[in-house]
DNA sequence: CATGTCACG
DNA sequence: ACGTACGTGACATGA
């Protein structure tokens, strides 16, 4: 498609009037902070406004956004962020030309080099109006425009509500945590120096390979990606029998980690005022149809170290009010029995079992009484490395265990799980032909991998042919169960909030007193959110923070 | 800006 | 023979 012409700079009053006669107008703002407006109709050139005179024409301007033209954009979230700053809101219908290409799966656009924020914000918003309707049709032909429309189209505005919402920190704590992490850091500074013989940064990957594979001698367990000598902590962990100094550094990398990524940089964001941090949501990121949350990203809070619940611990409920978190249950793997209909992954399901005792029973050939822990983890190990495509190789090595014995668990597996293989065989073969895969949903994802002539390269898109229904598939669940989940939230009238998605989990705060009939609620609501061929289990918790949250029964 | 590392689902 | 588990984002280092 041709580049619009370079837009011609007018004066707000001289387009106002072709703006209200307009079925179509394009609508872009950046800076939240200090607005900037662009405005502009089909072959009428553009008005661009700053947040002052964007001030002076609020009135025309709520007219206008609050009409019945379809307000094209570039990222529409953005826009209604900046928006909020001016109190103005955008009225449906809308068209997000980023999001038609995200559903289309397009290639992202490449910045424009030494093109200024103004001048990208006027072209991309002008190109939103021009291309719409090429981009509408092709959804269409795509079979996406109902995905397009009726998901992620209305997502947008909860998605917004979500981020301006924010969640609540306890400052004090974690000021508290950064001085005891801090106090930490440095005792195992001063041990590591002493143990070195000379002041060593940790941080630093070549000065730490230097200490310990030329000075100390010890072996090189694996290379980078890029061919260096490998210090991380599948490295270290091998290390440590060797020698001490292994077991400190990983302490170290531990806390280093948790207060620069956490503790400082959640302080960093914490707005002073209301005590909250507000993400932002990337709902055109992920190939397979996740959303990713940056600035801070809160989809990736610790949990699974001790030291990491304390970082959870620093995200509370209001005064009087809980949190609730809601997760599926296993719904990568019921997504898989629901697309592949394997009959026993699908009466597993139904039966209510657990899944990877199921699983341990299927490859090692034994009554589930028969099950020790052990088994079950590599059971375990399985049923994730399923999903992912994983390999003897990689199952072997997850496990500690020689790859004859991991590629015999593989072998039983799809043995036991037939409809499973079946379906990965016919997925793999209609990936190869269309050069795509979809979710059953109708998500599509191109995979051109599939036909690489380098061997890797083509297994890559393998594995993520594989992967992409299930993971996509499962977002694609979450996101339709947010679109329910807001519906009911408005009915209640702000008594409740909606305020993170961590992929399987939607987090909530919601007032004490009401906080475990809401969450049957929402569980309800959750578990109804598509239907499948096996039944979709959300399990529901409520506490004052998000560490200390205590399981509620149905 | 690339690299290595590591936090999460 | 190929390389070896999918999807993200943030941080520190050092060229």
């Amino acid at each position: 498609m041709d580049d619009p012409p370079a837009p011609a700079l007018a004066e707000f009053a001289d387009l106002e009037r072709v703006l209200a006669r307009a079925a179509n107008i394009a609508v872009g703002a950046i800076r939240p902070e200090d607005p900037l407006l662009a405005l502009g109709a089909e072959g009428k050139g553009t008005c661009l406004l700053d947040g002052g005179q964007s001030r002076a024409h609020r009135k025309a301007l709520a007219a206008l956004l609050g009409g019945r033209a379809v307000k094209c954009g570039h990222d529409i979230k953005e826009t209604l962020s900046s928006l909020e700053r001016l109190d103005l809101d955008l009225a449906e219908p809308m068209f997000d030309a980023r999001l038609a290409a995200y559903c289309l799966n397009l290639p992202r656009e490449k910045p424009v080099v030494g093109e200024d924020a103004a001048a990208a914000l006027v072209r991309k918003t002008v190109r939103a109006l021009s291309e719409r309707a090429a981009l509408e049709s092709r959804m269409k032909d795509a079979g996406v425009l109902d995905l397009y429309r009726d998901m992620e189209l209305p997502l947008v505005r909860v998605l917004r509500g979500m981020e301006k919402a924010g969640v609540a920190v306890d400052e004090t704590y974690l000021r508290r945590l950064s001085r005891e992490f801090s106090s930490a850091i440095a005792d195992l500074q001063a041990e590591l120096d002493a143990m070195a013989g000379f002041p060593i940064n940790v941080n630093s990957p070549k000065q730490l390979a230097a200490l310990l594979f030329d000075k100390l001698q010890l072996p090189e367990v694996h290379k980078t990606s890029k061919g260096g000598r490998s210090t991380d902590e599948e490295t270290l962990k091998v290390l440590a029998a060797r020698h001490p100094i292994a077991e400190k550094i990983l302490n170290y990398r531990e806390l280093a980690k948790l207060q620069s990524t956490y503790v400082e940089g959640l302080l960093q964001r914490l707005d002073p005022k209301t005590g909250r941090v507000h993400t932002t949501f990337d709902q055109t990121g992920a190939e397979t149809g996740r959303l990713s949350s940056l600035n801070p990203n809160l989809q990736n809070i610790p949990i699974r170290s001790e030291s990491g619940q304390k970082i959870r611990r620093a995200f509370v409920a209001p005064k009087g009010w809980l949190l609730v978190s809601a997760d599926y249950s296993q719904i990568d793997l019921r997504v898989l029995a629901h697309v592949s209909g394997d009959e026993v992954l699908r009466d597993s399901f139904s039966r209510g079992e657990d899944v990877h005792l199921r699983t341990a029973c299927e490859v090692f050939h034994v009554l589930p009484e028969k099950v020790d822990a052990d088994m079950r983890r590599k059971a375990k190990a399985v049923n994730f490395g399923i999903v992912y495509g994983q390999t003897a190789f990689g199952l072997a090595g997850q496990l500690g265990i020689p790859q004859a014995e991991a590629a015999d668990i593989i072998k039983r597996y799809f043995e036991r799980y037939s409809g499973v293989s079946r379906w990965f065989e016919k997925n793999q073969e209609e990936a190869k032909k269309a050069g795509a895969v979809r979710t059953f949903l109708g998500r599509l994802r191109r995979i051109p991998e599939l036909s690489a002539k380098n061997a890797a390269v083509r297994q890559f898109g393998e594995r993520a042919a594989r992967n992409t229904p299930i993971q996509g598939g499962s977002a694609d669940i979450i996101k339709l169960a947010m679109l329910a989940v807001s519906r009911e939230l408005e009915r209640m009238d702000g008594k409740a909030r909606m305020i993170l998605q961590i992929h399987d989990e939607l987090l909530f705060e919601a007032p004490e007193a009401g906080a475990p009939a809401f969450a049957g609620k929402m569980r309800k609501i959750m578990e109804g959110a598509a239907k499948l061929d096996v039944p979709l289990v959300v399990d529901v918790k409520a506490g004052p923070n998000w560490r200390d949250m205590e399981t509620l029964k149905a």
